[in-house]
DNA sequence: TTTGTATTTAGCTAAATAGCTAAACATCAT
DNA sequence: ATGATGTTTAGCTATTTAGCTAAATACAAA
């Protein structure tokens, strides 16, 4: 699960993602959203999908990325869990008096 | 604020602040609960203090180090934001047929 | 002022990472 | 079969990173 925020702490992976978010693109698309060597970008996607964000589907010649809401949104909550930030819960955060929740 | 999301991404930094969220501690207290060698340990409260996710106070002969909590909300909310997960809004997400928030 | 305690800085090594080019692979079109 | 297109693999380099030990710094206590 670590390699979800590994993927996540690059800048590059992180603008695949919200790419992605609009809607499905194969690598040449994606690709063009950025100034790296193909193989630069290839290698991103490979992160991605190995920490499960993207998976990749081969049609014909092309390989379509698709974003992986579900594992996003769990990591993302799983994170706001673990630092136990409000966020996902819907009762209001109870704090102490520096602020820390409770 | 990209040093937040690398912060983020190593193990051991996420479980100093998750420490730190409990009540503040000094740098001896924080090593404790580690198995690394305490300059290694002091390497990673200076990125995390880059980050701006922990604070540390001399106080005499040690360093007091307090979580910064203001900046980790902000910016887990502010990732959710990025990829427009629900989360810090309180109305429930639209969804279209594939999962994505609208 | 000397000794002890807490922490960091300096300097090293090994491993991981992001970038590149060139080559390979797979599929489509001719 | 040949060539064109889309994507990845192989192999390289430079940079960053996480770990270590030893030494330096800062303060407290005696």
């Amino acid at each position: 699960m670590s390699k979800v925020y590994k993927a996540l702490a690059d800048p590059t992976r992180r603008k695949v993602l919200q790419l992605l978010r609009e809607r499905d693109m194969n690598a040449g698309e994606l690709a063009e959203h950025f100034d790296f060597a193909k193989p630069t970008l290839s290698r991103h996607f490979a992160v991605l999908q190995e920490a499960d964000l993207i998976q990749g589907t081969k049609l014909g010649n092309q390989i379509i990325y698709r974003l992986n809401v579900s594992v996003l949104e769990e990591a993302l909550l799983g994170m706001l869990e673990m630092f136990k930030i409000s966020g996902s819960s819907e009762q209001a955060m109870a704090q102490d008096g520096n602020g820390r929740a409770l």
